[in-house]
DNA sequence: AAGTCCATCTCGTAT
DNA sequence: ATACGAGGTGGACTT
């Protein structure tokens, strides 16, 4: 890691390492009293104070003050970062289109500056989440109940995708909702919307067909809280308590690394 | 804003400028080479990779890499972190409880370290709906009271900015502040503090002028706390009471599909 | 480019 | 504490 850095310098200095770190597409870190203001899908403004600035190499940009994961204002990733002097104070700016959009940093007295070249060629391996328990279930469904047989996954329906589609050994139909986490009233209303658009789109004789096909609802979820359960009931629907996995599956990567 | 830096540290000199910082509480930034994993809600690993480590004082916890505006890892306020060596190897833990989570970062070279004692005390003023509310009060100041003339918009001030400027029909200065949710007592606050910017500037010889000009100092919300409502008595502050206009948030769309 | 949906969502607020 | 909704959501993926 290439880096420079400066302390306390003045403007014109730190004007000097920031443009020089701009066109070096280094990663820019700077600590320093400023004022900031933003225009673009909203409007914002935020006074004198001191923050942790960051511009990152593909455009994005941070800032950061001393509580919350959150950035105080940002510009997302591709971002054009500009700096320049305007009577001796030193100006950074980030601008964007699609939506236009503009963050403008003033600054006051500057603590720390510095830029340098990050070497990181690694993502992130995670597991843990919702794709994961589609995945183990398509691939042994009798986690689910013995006979499931999955047909279909991200089914389109009006209200929007079915987890996934299956039948059970009697061959009623079977949809079912998938939830990593705890899942809540919403997740119970949401499998309904499906069933009902399910129900519309395959079956649309419902009033006058009597022998239409049996239809399961079943939320999968680690659990359910309170309110989840006594809704299930009222609904008809069922529920499957189903952990997330959480092995870490390298990805299209590590194909790479193979060679 | 006080600090202290190394570059290049050894990990025990690292280790200790890093418990000293957790200990101040101060806001620690880091770039080196690390290897990261993560268990709570899901589960992940970063391979060895050049990143900036940010530790704040209030618990928050970000790691980022060199793209993206969101942290590769990272961990919520009110975790507490804490660091270790361990065959003359640099670590550093963030845990959280509710919901168990803990990050590990194990340091390989150390680039750049240092700590700081951030001095902010400023919150971001958003426009959007805040706006909006100034807008209809421009448009039709009746709403505020019969005879409310404003005069100026975000008026600047020392402390920042006063919504709106205005006189009432006995010419008394008004000055605004609005908020698009309940007040609490931090707007009072506040708006105290634009009254005292704003005599200070144009009333400055307050102290021995005895027909210096009344200044109303108007809150403008859908709703108070309680907190707030005493503090407005004891300030001579009025409050009356505004909702925000409901905007849609897709008019644009609305507008098109008119025609 | 625009739309859709997941997320260790985060963050505020009311219960 | 937990539940619910908003967000400049961000970010990945599909159309």
């Amino acid at each position: 890691m290439k880096y420079k850095l400066l302390e306390n310098p003045n403007h014109e200095k730190a004007y000097e390492l920031v443009h020089e770190g701009l066109r070096k597409k280094a990663t820019i870190c700077i600590y320093a009293n400023c004022k900031i203001k933003y225009e673009g899908r909203a409007l914002s403004q935020l006074n004198w104070g001191e923050r942790i600035i960051l511009i990152k190499p593909d455009g994005s940009f941070l800032v950061h003050q001393d509580k919350k994961v959150e950035p105080v204002n940002w510009q997302p990733p591709k971002s054009k970062a500009r700096t320049y002097l305007k009577n001796e104070t030193l100006f950074i700016e980030s601008h964007r289109r699609t939506p236009q959009e503009l963050l403008t940093v003033e600054l006051g007295e500057i603590h720390l500056i510095n830029y340098a070249n990050i070497e990181d060629f690694e993502d992130l391996e995670q597991a843990g989440y919702e794709k994961d328990m589609g995945d183990m279930i398509m691939k042994r469904p009798h986690i689910i109940e013995e006979g499931f047989k999955p047909t279909a996954r991200e089914y389109s329906v009006e209200h929007g995708f079915i987890d996934i589609l299956g039948k059970d050994k009697d061959n009623n139909l079977m949809v079912l909702e998938l939830k990593c986490r705890k899942a809540g009233v919403s997740a119970v209303k949401q499998l309904k919307r499906y069933l009902t658009d399910f129900d519309n789109k395959e079956n649309p004789l419902t009033s006058e067909n009597c022998e239409k096909q049996d239809i399961r609802g079943i939320l999968v979820a680690p659990s359910i809280d309170d309110d989840a359960k006594e809704l299930i009931c009222e609904e008809g629907i069922e529920f499957v308590s189903v952990e997330p996995p959480k092995e870490l599956k390298r990805n299209k990567k590590v194909t790479l690394d193979f060679f």
